[in-house]
DNA sequence: AGGAAAAGCGAGCGAATGCTCGCATTATAC
DNA sequence: GTATAATGCGAGCATTCGCTCGCTTTTCCT
C-alpha cells in the first residue's frame, strides 16, 4: 500500500525554526490564558500573538484542545520535576523530616505560575486531558507510596493505599487553596505556619 | 426619567406556569450537562430539552451563564442543607465525634449527585460565578470555626483561623477525590475506612 | 364577555470560531 | 543552479451559538 517515499524523510527537519515555532506557539497560549483569560484564546489569536499564522498552527497542533493540552503538560512537567526531585532527595529521610519537605515542596510548586494554575484550575474545561492530569495524579501517588512503603517501621499498622491517598489528598489541597486565595496567604510567614500545621497533622497521623 | 409604569406589576404572576417553566429550564441544563456535557449545553438546546421555546429561556435567564449558575446553586444549596444541619447536630459534641460526623457528611454530600458534581468540577468554566463558589467555602469555614471556638478547651494552643482553613481543605479534598475517582471507592466498607482515616487525622492534629 | 397583561413562541440575525486549502517562501541536497 | 521537500501563509468557508423581536396564546380581572 504505502510504499516507502523515494526520498527519506528530511533527518534534522523538525529543527531550527518548526521548532521555534512550536514554542511561540505554546508560549502564546499560555500568555493569552493568563492575560486575558480561556474564552479569548482563539486559535487566530494564538497564532496571532506568536507571530505564526493559523495554518502553520494546525500543522503542529491538530486542535485548540491540542495547544492548550500543551500548556498543561509543560505545567505539570515543571511541577512533576519539583516533586521527583524532592522524593529522591527525600527517600533516606525520616518520616517527620520527609513530610515537611514535601509540604514545602508542594506549595512551592503550585506557586511556580499561580496565574497560569489558577486559570488552568478554574476556566479550562478538562475534556480529553483528563487523561494527562490523572497520569500525574497516579504517578504522585506511586512515588509517596513507595516511600511511605519503604518506612513502614516508622508507622503504626495502617492501610499504606488509603493513607498515601489521604496524605497526598491533603497536603495537595492546602497547597492549592493557599495559592487560590491570592497572594495575602503567601507572605513567607504564613507558609512557614501552613507548612509547620499541616506536616504536623500528616506526620502525627502516620505514626 | 424612568416613570412608573401606568400598570403595575402582576402580584401573583411568577407562578403555576412560569415557575413550572424555570424549573423545567434549569432541570434541563442539569440533564444536558450530566448526559452530554457542558459543550452540548447550548441555550437552543436546553430549551428544546425543557420544553420550552428559546424566546421563553431568555425570560427567565438573562444569559446561558446563569442558567449553569443556577445549576451550580442548586446544587450548592443541597449540599449546604446537609453540612448546616450537621453543624447544628453537632454543636454540643466533643471534637472527636463531631469530626467523624462531618467527615461522612463531606463525603456524603458529594455523592448527592456525583456525575453533576463531576461535570460541575470538571467542565464548567468558573467565570463570575466564582463569587458564589466562594462564598459557600466561606460559609463552612465560618461554621466550623464558629464550632472549634467553642470546643477550644479541648484542643492545643492553635491558630483557629489556620487549624480551620488546613481541616477543611483536608476533608473536602478526601471527599472530593473519592467521589471524583468514580464508583468503585464508593463502597460502604471503602467510605468507613476513609471516614475512619480522615477522622483520626484531624482530631489527632486538633489535639 | 371583553380586554389587558403575562407568558410563550421560534425563525433567523450577527458575530465569532475552528479549521482548510491552494499557494508562497525558505532550506537542503546534489 | 536547480530540483525537492519542509515550512509558512492567511483569506475565507462552514458551522455553531447566543440572543432578539414581532407575534400568538393563555391567564386573570372586572
Amino acid at each position: 500500500m504505502a510504499r516507502t517515499p523515494p526520498t527519506k524523510p528530511r533527518k534534522n527537519a523538525l529543527q531550527a525554526r518548526s521548532r521555534a515555532t512550536v514554542d511561540a506557539l505554546v508560549e502564546a497560549t499560555a500568555r493569552i490564558l493568563v492575560r486575558e483569560g480561556f474564552e479569548k484564546a482563539s486559535t487566530n489569536r494564538i497564532a496571532e500573538i506568536a507571530g505564526v499564522s493559523v495554518g502553520s498552527l494546525y500543522q503542529y497542533f491538530p486542535s485548540k484542545e491540542a495547544l492548550v493540552a500543551a500548556v498543561i503538560d509543560r505545567h505539570n512537567e515543571e511541577i512533576m520535576g519539583l516533586v521527583r526531585t524532592a522524593l529522591t532527595e527525600v527517600a533516606d529521610l525520616p518520616i517527620d523530616k520527609a513530610a515537611r519537605k514535601l509540604v514545602r515542596v508542594a506549595i512551592e510548586a503550585h506557586r511556580i505560575d499561580p496565574k497560569l494554575h489558577r486559570v488552568l484550575a478554574e476556566q479550562i474545561p478538562r475534556t480529553g486531558q483528563l487523561k494527562d492530569v490523572e497520569a500525574f495524579n497516579r504517578e504522585v501517588q506511586t512515588l509517596v507510596r513507595t516511600y511511605l512503603e519503604s518506612r513502614r517501621k516508622e508507622m503504626r499498622k495502617i492501610d499504606l493505599a488509603v493513607a498515601t491517598f489521604v496524605c497526598v489528598s491533603s497536603i495537595e489541597a492546602v497547597a492549592h487553596n493557599t495559592v487560590l486565595n491570592g497572594p495575602e496567604m503567601l507572605s513567607e510567614k504564613m507558609v512557614r505556619t501552613l507548612v509547620d500545621e499541616t506536616t504536623r497533622m500528616v506526620v502525627g497521623y502516620l505514626r
